[in-house]
DNA sequence: TTTT
DNA sequence: TTTT
């Protein structure tokens, strides 16, 4: 049994990469998930400047990959389903480093809005106005 | 280990009461959990007017039902986290009922509005404004 | 967002039928999950003749059934990941009912023993000796 | 929204540690969870001497904490329900270095045996006796 | 209809 | 630094 679920907004937007031979989607983010700490606990932290939240990173696979690239901007809410991974590296010093991730199964989008307006498209944002009536969605069902 | 997590929308406005003795408040409703469906499924239930949803009842015991009763209204999205507690009780032609709810540990508001603006005050609505800086709180955060 | 994770024992051996035209099997049992309690708690509840156990349905599907109809008995002690799902049939004296089931994804057989020893056959209980070396393990990886 | 349930294996005994003013008890540990591998994959696994299991650094505190250092030795079954914590640390060379823990609000212990069983006394374990009525158990309950 |  |  490994099982996570997570709700917090994106530390950034999402990168996205294709893994060589086998053409497989993969997403990574970081999610700020708020620490639950009652309002003088909160300000306390944060006169102290300490973190008053948890940094998760996050990775997903596939489809759910292209739709988080797609539709998910830094600050954007969402829940996620999965589990951790470890996993380790050896650094460039030659010491090995340790790592910990979520690797999501599913990533439901609990805010929208225009993402992606940026750059070389002189579109208004992408058009997703029919994903719009269904709120809490899983990210697999994005038609496309 | 009995643990749950769901994100879904009250089907009603939640009710509060107390219990006698320990005048411990409860606070109970129902939540509407988007099934996970791919877009051709759902229209295909829809159709067939069967359920896209499951429909789970939530109960919330103290301070937590009394920001429940407070500033959640039918439709809201809301996450929560508890545990499921099975029930039984005689229904009135004396056979016996099984009931299944989730005990709510916490309810996180993943939306804010305009809550309770009903009634007998001529207020427009319940003054929370220093509640909406932070988006996903815990309920057991907020401060009266 | 639907997640649930149950650890607890089978109340009964689990019920094996298959679906008339798809052929799917489905397994279905009852998981009695203890109530974290304290001792003294405990013993009350116990004087009192009431549950120290929450009672929940569990759903299986296709290979993951018949793994449980398999290997399960009474008593054994298993890990469910799942979802909560609704339902409701029309009862006899013409009443709706409405039913809460767990869904399992996932069944990890966290006890092993001799099940199913019983009856009419006269084996010495199912041979799986190669499945004792892995413990904690997801019925799914069951290889036949 | 910060919920994690595994279950796994003590990869070695816990440690237990108290806060200098506080006085507060903290355990250490970490966790192997078996990945969620077909027969063949994990063999492949093997094969290619990579690992089948996540690994994952676990945090207790108080009581809890206290009775996995009484109660739990290396390979021991136990199944946690926490939140994922991140955090950082200044390294000797002056880089900075994240971690992520899981901090454990309850842990089931799955399993029982004549823990701590070692050395300077020449006990025959500890006398836990009375615990072993109640098999999966939350270690909040044990009783001293 | 409930398990250890 | 990894368990059965």
């Amino acid at each position: 049994m490994n099982n996570v679920v997570l709700i917090g907004r994106l530390t950034r937007d999402p990168e996205l990469r294709y893994i060589p031979n086998s053409g497989q989607a993969v997403s990574t983010f970081s999610l700020a998930v708020d620490k639950n700490l009652s309002k003088d606990k909160k300000q306390e932290m944060e006169a102290r400047n300490q973190p008053t939240a948890d940094f998760v990173n996050i990775v997903v696979w596939g489809k759910s990959a292209e739709n988080c690239a797609n539709y998910l901007v830094k600050g954007r809410l969402v829940g996620i389903q999965g589990r951790i991974q470890s996993g380790s590296y050896e650094a460039k010093d030659g010491t090995k480093r340790y790592t910990t991730d979520v690797v999501a199964s599913t990533v439901e989008f609990l805010e929208w809005g225009d993402s992606k307006p940026q750059g070389d498209s002189n579109s208004k944002g992408s058009d997703f106005s029919d994903l719009q009536d269904f709120h809490p969605i899983d990210n697999d069902d994005i038609p496309f």
